[in-house]
DNA sequence: TCGATATGGTTCAGAGGCCGAACGATTGGC
DNA sequence: GCCAATCGTTCGGCCTCTGAACCATATCGA
């Protein structure tokens, strides 16, 4: 990891810095992605922010689940979901079901329309990554997709 | 970026997913990475948020700025620029000084304590990384490093 | 069977972060 | 020497998210 910044930082007198940092990176280009992500949703002009997509991911991801173990699942508290799942409920994209066994449950779904939805959550991200990645070279995105999801499988993530 | 796990997905009647995207990666791996570095920074008791370093990196980046110039850097309001600042002066990391050419303008500087500060942050930092990317090959590690640094530079970032 | 306790979902008030519109101080153009 | 532009600051408000209530339902124990 000592590479010729590095060299020319400690000539100037100076550590490495904290933006050689994995963590600061990921920071920095985390808030720019889902920056990017934020507004490509606007435009779609039916008021749905990344943590919405979020849920429906989760949805998508494993067998139909409760409120609770989607919020657990998404790392957010549970009246949030609720929020969230009110205005997919409303966009005619998840559905609520009261499970039979336990009444107190609602077990979330993801409708057609929410998959058609999902859909083009997918195609925007895409456009993005083509926007994002567009200079690096093939083995280069691929080095970086897969070093990205061994780091989340790691951290237990999606 | 056809694999395995994308042909499985095929194969059940699945698209490849949002969470094969990059935004998508880079989105929640960021959220975690500013999440963790918070708890770290909170540890210190100094009230310090990721902002706070953000703009001591600034500082430490390029030549002594006006508040302006770092609100621009970092994407941020001027108004926000003004409460960093405020904490960081108190804390004695950073001074502000009238620019005499221009006495409209602050020139904001990292002290010796702001340096000392920073240098903490930035051993948090290296824990982090160990911690995240301890799993990792150092080959991997490094083509993670070198991909995200093409990224940032291509998006105009520190 | 019935009461006590726990759990899922919802509502609501409020904390925290951030922005944009004002405003005073200072500058440069004419 | 006035007028517009610029810098920093203050302040009000929006938006997101959480935690504490609350009701409905379930489970346990006597």
């Amino acid at each position: 990891m000592s590479d010729a910044s590095d060299a020319h930082d400690a000539a100037a007198g100076r550590l490495p810095g904290l933006t050689s940092t994995l963590v600061f990176k990921l920071g920095t280009l985390g808030t720019v992605a889902t920056d990017r992500f934020t507004r490509a949703l606007d435009a779609f002009e039916l008021g749905l922010k990344p943590k919405h997509v979020g849920l429906m991911v989760a949805l998508d991801a494993g067998a139909a689940a409760s409120q609770q173990e989607l919020a657990a699942r998404m790392g957010v508290a549970p009246s949030l979901v609720v929020s969230l799942a009110d205005h997919l409920e409303q966009l005619g994209a998840v559905q609520r079901v009261r499970d039979p066994q336990d009444r107190r449950r609602q077990v979330l779904t993801l409708t057609d329309e929410g998959r058609r939805l999902l859909d083009r959550c997918e195609a925007a991200g895409h456009e993005l990554d083509a926007e994002l990645a567009g200079e690096l070279t093939g083995a280069q995105r691929r080095a970086l997709t897969e070093a990205l999801q061994h780091l989340a499988a790691h951290l237990g993530l999606p």
